[in-house]
Formats: C-alpha cells, structure tokens, sequence
DNA sequence: TATTGTTATACTCTATAACTATA
DNA sequence: TATAGTTATAGAGTATAACAATA
C-alpha cells in the first residue's frame, strides 16, 4: 500500500476533512491581516451584497445557529464594519448593513481570498476548478433537508 | 443575484465548507450506529492496515496532535476493537492493533461509508469522481509543510 | 401565542505546556 | 538530553433552552 491512509483516500469525506483544514488555516492567516476569519469574512460579504438583511435570514443562509450570529456580529459591529439598525415596520429586528469602511475592508479581503483561492487551485484548469465546485455543491445539496430558495430583500 | 452567497461561491473554501458539513453529519450518522465517529473510524481503519503502527506515528498520518489521539484510542481501547500493547524495543511506546472485533467492525463500518459515500457522489461519472479526488489531493499538497513520506511498518 | 434577538450553557474539536517513564 | 505517551487546560466552533421586547 503506497500510503498508510490508503483505505480512507476512496472515501471523499476524508479527502475533503483534509483539503479544507488546510485551506481553513491558510484563509484564516490570509484575513488576520484585515481582523477577520472565516465566518466574520462570510457575514460581511453577504451583508455587503445583501443589505437590510436581518439576522434570522442571515443565519440561514450562512447555515449557522441564530446564538452563535449573534458574537459575530458583535466582533463586526465592534469593528465598525457593520451597523445594526432597528427595523422600522418590525422594531423587534434589525437591518444589517456595512459601514463605509466595511465596504472598503470586504473589497480588499474579497480580493486577497481570490488571490489565495487562485494559489490553491492553481495546477487545475478552468473547467476542472468549475468542475470541482460543481461537485461540492452537488454533494451539498444531497444532504440539504432545506428550505434555502427563499429570496432576500434588497435595498 | 440568484442566491445571496453568490460572490462567497466563487471561493473553494466556502463550497468545501458546506459540502463537509453535510457529508460529516450524514458519515457520523452512520457511523453511530457502530459506536464510532468519524475520527475513531479513521483511527481504526489505519490501525487495521498498519498493525504495529506507533501513536506519534499515528497521529502524524491523521494530521492530529497527540494528546488528541490519546482520548480516541482510549475510545478504541474501551469498545475493544484497539489494542496497546508495550513495544519490546522501546518501552515508552505502544504497538497499536484491532482486535478481532475491531477488524469486524472495521469491515462493516468500511462497507457502510462507501454505500455512503456512493450516494453523495451519486450524479457524478466514475472519471469526475477521480477528478473530484484528485482536485481535493492537489489542495491539501499546497498546504502541506509537510513530512508525510516516511513508511510505516508493517506486520 | 409566535417571533427577533439575546443570554447562558454545554459539548465537541483542536492546540499547547508540562508531566512520567523510558531511552 | 531527548522521545513516547499522557494530563491538564484553554480556545474555537457549534448546538439547545430560556428570556425580554415586540408582533
């Protein structure tokens, strides 16, 4: 057997424990420089493309539990790259959006996780890195009970 | 924008996330059912293929510290399918092996995760699920510092 | 009564320092 | 002194129950 984990290489769940634990740690020490990790760099950039969002719907779409939202936005909100602001048809709510220097901080991190992501995926081709996105999200959704195909309001 | 996470789907890491949420839920539900997770499982299953294998030696094919490992292998050793046994050469280490039940186990649990793992890549060719693999492999080399060429001994 | 955000809490996973026994 | 396994511990990440304010 050429490796000793030979057995685990045919299942993808192991592959993919440990193709992501090392893009976890890299991405991670690539969003340090701008304050960020990985769940605060989601939250910003989907409060970015999304704003007026409330915190209910952003927990779903980042699949996260609405307690654990909260700290995350707290860490964002603390670091002036998000307002929360009282609903003003619904005052139990808020309405998330990013501040100026949100704005400027997720464009800047956006771009360096590109550039990371480009390091990773460098050796496959364009249709081999679509190919490998397809398939993620493929296996993504068999394990979806979800209701995700909700549309969010847009300012 | 068709979904609010779209600009986080360009990024591997965000895919891979979800996908390994989903996968590592589904695999430990299955893996419950023989008392397993899906660390142990992976322990167990190098185990069985390098008998003799040592816990530093162990802990550096699964890419986990030590101390961790201690705890799975009491996990193991508890559920009688991992022996320690006192290395006659040097006695501060341990010969790791399954036991009869533990190879048992190990087979079923085996059969189990591959049924498990059809059906998530159920969809994709035979030549896209290489791909797939290979796609995770060439990932996790771009990370690798890594000394992960030694041989292990076999029985 | 139900829902939004929150608090408190607990459980797992992971990472590090320091210990013991052997070498 | 160095190494193998261990202990203790601390920090993330994640999950649930229960609360206050509002609907």
């Amino acid at each position: 057997m050429p490796r000793p984990d030979a057995s685990l290489r045919s299942f993808v769940g192991y592959d993919m424990k440990r193709a992501f634990s090392v893009i976890q740690y890299d991405v991670n020490a690539v969003l340090m420089a701008f304050g960020l990790r990985m769940v605060t760099f989601s939250a910003l950039v989907v409060i970015r493309d999304n704003p007026g969002l409330r915190q209910t719907r952003l927990a779903q779409i980042l699949m996260i539990e609405r307690p654990n939202l909260v700290l995350i936005l707290d860490d964002l909100e603390r670091a002036d790259l998000v307002l929360r602001e009282r609903c003003a048809e619904d005052r139990r709510a808020y309405e998330l959006s990013v501040t100026e220097q949100g704005a400027q901080v997720c464009e800047r991190a956006v771009r360096a996780v590109a550039r990371h992501d480009a390091r990773m995926t460098e050796g496959l081709s364009e249709a081999q890195c679509q190919a490998l996105h397809r398939a993620l999200q493929l296996i993504e959704r068999k394990g979806r009970t979800g209701d995700d195909t909700g549309s969010v309001s847009r300012a």
